[in-house]
DNA sequence: CATGAATGAGAATTCATTCAT
DNA sequence: GATGAATGAATTCTCATTCAT
């Protein structure tokens, strides 16, 4: 966590490591990714102790960023639905123009050495998404169960709508308009 | 012929490879695996011929064990959500009952040496469950999406539900069937 | 040097033994032989105890086949020139009639594992040879040098001019002839 | 730039290789080459990117080493006989003060991987030899062969010679002289 | 601090040899 | 005897990490 020197060079090294773990995984070899960062191999080591922190403070970083992207213009005030639709196009659209975090991402979350420190981390940035959803349950607009089971339904339907949408790019707008209608659908209580 | 090579063998380190990877990830030394295996390091190599093949042998494996156990019984003449239904079931019991297997599995589906014929091995056992949706579509039962898609719903829901019933397993049931509930409401046609 | 049964598979392992060294060298694995030679991997072990052991034989059985081709029609009753002009031409048309045995004995000759027992078992057949050139030497029809130290210039030269005849086949004969003539002026005594 | 890739180092290997494989054979593991040479394992590996490529630059650095034997003190303007003299002495004397790089050399010429690349550095640092012999031959001095055969006879006699000087160190000299008579007698034309 | 050579503990194979069938 | 699966020691090479420069 402390930041020796430029967090500049911590940055370069921070990106260099998301494109080589999206090409190769979190196996890639720490030579690979100083290579791509323009650094010495052991520059690594003077912003992250091990290349397991390293991993762990990717984690961190693509959490928060991810989160700042979902949060970015979050429409307070506005309806549930408004700001559910909000959350959805903004995680699907990060998803879509971030291809590369997202895949570590996904790589990240089956890992063996994630810290329970990191994986909390990563997910205080969540928290007005909670509060949303823990609202909207006692409102009983949605189905009444718990929170985070929403959440998880949220971001495994958001995950598949992207996979379609890479896969068959011409159709995203269509898989992600749809996505979220059978999400939608899915979690609010039918009258 | 002396001694032939026995499934029997075989079948041993695949178990100790998901074992062994479950626990350890996808990187786990071939000598732990053949230690969990009771056999000598240099027998693995007379089954796989590298581990990569081993890993891509395992993977077609607990795709069909899954396969095996969703079509059990499956309701070919009952109805559509009857069928969905029974899939579901089947799906969310096999990853309860399978956990190590269950993981394994999630983690061989970020991994970069799966071959793509291993790919396309792991999806034909679910033929019949893709025909069902597309009769669902056609019939205008679903809402008119392609067939993938609702499919990968369907396994990202599952794999999500699965997850909060491994969590709690004291709701385990609960979330068993609301899970199944949030799907179906999501992807049938509000009439 | 017991041949617990057929003396053709003996044979059959060391015939294939030759082809495979002279390919890939004496490193290459006994399964390489035992699969060329039709049998099991195990077989090879039932007629030669070790490896090594099959080298040393090999060794041995090329150089009482090289004996023999030198022998064969030994005009004993000629001249010094009829008798050395015939250990030349048999040498050289032996080496290029079986190139793959003589490429292996250069091979093994410098082999770290040759027992003396085989390098002495390699000596024994060239004894006419050897009394030959003893002879020539005691006439002073030959430079007055050890017996052995012709033997060494005889085998060096006519592998040399094997190299040549190897690489440019149209050149051959030339080769052959002029490499005798080379020899032959250089360990004649001039009147 | 931190600690620099020294040439030092490189050599040290490349000399512990010379000692390893004279003793054992190429086939000895690397462990003992950076054992003999005191350095680490992985060492070996900074310098040369395989152990092929270890055994290939061996070859290329010990021919380079000979033909600086050869040529130091090369008499140009001599007669081709007091150049050739020069020629074969010295590449005598080298193989006698130079054992282990010539039995090295020996086991090099009959090894699967040296690459063509190798085999042409190595013939390049020759060629003023080689240019001695074409003037001689064209100078009607030698018999009227291809200029390869003459440097293959002189290579072959000169290794035959070599060992018998190591094998009666007490009749060197003898050998040495007398090998080269009979080279010589054999490749100068008879008046 | 940055650099990159040095380190040495692994890791995946290979392969001679054994031995159950 | 023949077979070929089983064995496990040995080997080459990789790579996170350290540390001299």
């Amino acid at each position: 966590m402390a930041r020796p020197k430029s967090d500049d060079k911590r940055n370069t090294i921070l990106a260099a490591a998301t494109e080589i773990f999206a090409e190769r995984g979190l196996a890639a070899p720490t030579a690979a990714i100083t290579g791509a960062a323009g650094v010495a191999e052991g520059t690594l080591f003077t912003y992250f102790k091990s290349k397991d922190e390293l991993v762990n403070a990717l984690y961190c970083q693509i959490k928060l960023d991810l989160a700042d992207a979902l949060m970015a213009g979050f429409p307070r005030k506005s309806s549930v639905r408004a700001r559910m639709q909000h959350v959805w196009d903004h995680y699907v659209d990060w998803g879509i123009a971030n291809p590369t975090q997202f895949v570590v991402l996904k790589k990240m979350k089956v890992w063996e050495g994630l810290t329970c420190q990191s994986q909390m981390a990563g997910m205080t940035p969540f928290a007005e998404i909670q509060a949303m959803s823990q609202d909207a349950i006692a409102q009983r607009l949605f189905v009444d169960l718990p929170e985070p089971f929403i959440a998880g339904m949220l971001t495994a339907q958001a995950e598949a709508t992207m996979d379609f949408m890479k896969l068959e790019p011409e159709q995203a707008q269509m898989y992600k308009t749809c996505g979220f209608e059978v999400l939608w659908a899915g979690i609010t209580r039918k009258r």
